[in-house]
DNA sequence: TATATTTAAGTTGTGTACAATTTAATTTTA
DNA sequence: TAAAATTAAATTGTACACAACTTAAATATA
């Protein structure tokens, strides 16, 4: 067994499948004028308004240096506003417009549209998720973010 | 249960494990002066030599627009060497130089390293390793990329 | 066999990622 | 409480990713 080999690489399929399943996002955020990263911080602010550009990164593991073009993007898409605390000036704070809490609405279906196109049934969905998050946890990606 | 909550996504996770382990690569493969996506256009090369940018583009899922600058970076560093297929001038030929053939040797200790960094015993490894194997299959992700 | 189609790389443009650094605000501490 | 340390964003620079397009070579077909 050589260990350089790609077929035992654990990373690989990782990178792969990610990659693999944000493009099958695609064609149901184009519509909507999100980028999968985009996508992926009005998720944060569907669930939870009036959050710091901090407190995004920490959930979604990004930093400033991607997250400031990136906000700046939503902003230029009409779905975001962001204003400095006025308690901390340091930090910045985002919140929904009108447009991009509507968009919640338009965005419902996707998740159910995804994993038809994924062919993933109930079991294997839940099988794959927990495992995940078990590997998340070992990984010590969870701590702040919350996904699991 | 809301679909649209981050806790409730598949994609998530991979997209965050995927991130992190890669950054865990880079202590490791910074010292080789490699990338992470360097390092997989490494791996195939040690594994078949004098390939096709095409089919590294097939193995690692990777298009030219991805792979011309990606190669090019590891022409600079001395790795490979890449001439035009005299048989069919479309295709361009990849091929290891010395320096990228005693690399192997150097490299040869990462992947028993980031599986310490990862701290994950064989059994666990050998259930992520299976359960991606499996969701490649099913996403289609593994035709002709030979990985598992 | 000339034309159409397909194929492989390369190019262009947009959008992440992230390390490293800078700037400004806040907090700690000597 | 003034200086040092920390913190949050922004900035800079490098390196992917990939859609869309271009170019050139090879193959198919009318």
């Amino acid at each position: 067994m050589n260990p350089l080999h790609l077929s035992n690489q654990l990373c690989f399929p990782f990178y792969a499948i990610s990659k693999e399943i944000i493009k099958r996002y695609r064609p149901f955020l184009a519509p909507l004028n999100l980028t999968y990263p985009q996508y992926l911080v009005m998720l944060v602010l569907w669930e939870e308004d009036f959050v710091t550009l901090k407190s995004i990164g920490g959930r979604l593991q990004l930093d400033s240096g991607t997250l400031t073009p990136l906000v700046k993007k939503l902003i230029q898409s009409g779905y975001i506003e962001k204003a400095r605390n006025p308690e901390d000036e340091r930090q910045l704070v985002i919140r929904l417009t009108e447009r991009g809490r509507s968009l919640e609405e338009e965005a419902k279906e996707i998740p159910a549209r995804i994993n038809e196109v994924l062919g993933l049934n109930k079991e294997e969905y839940d099988q794959y998720k927990d495992m995940l998050d078990e590997l998340a946890g070992k990984l010590d990606i969870k701590r702040e973010n919350g996904y699991c």
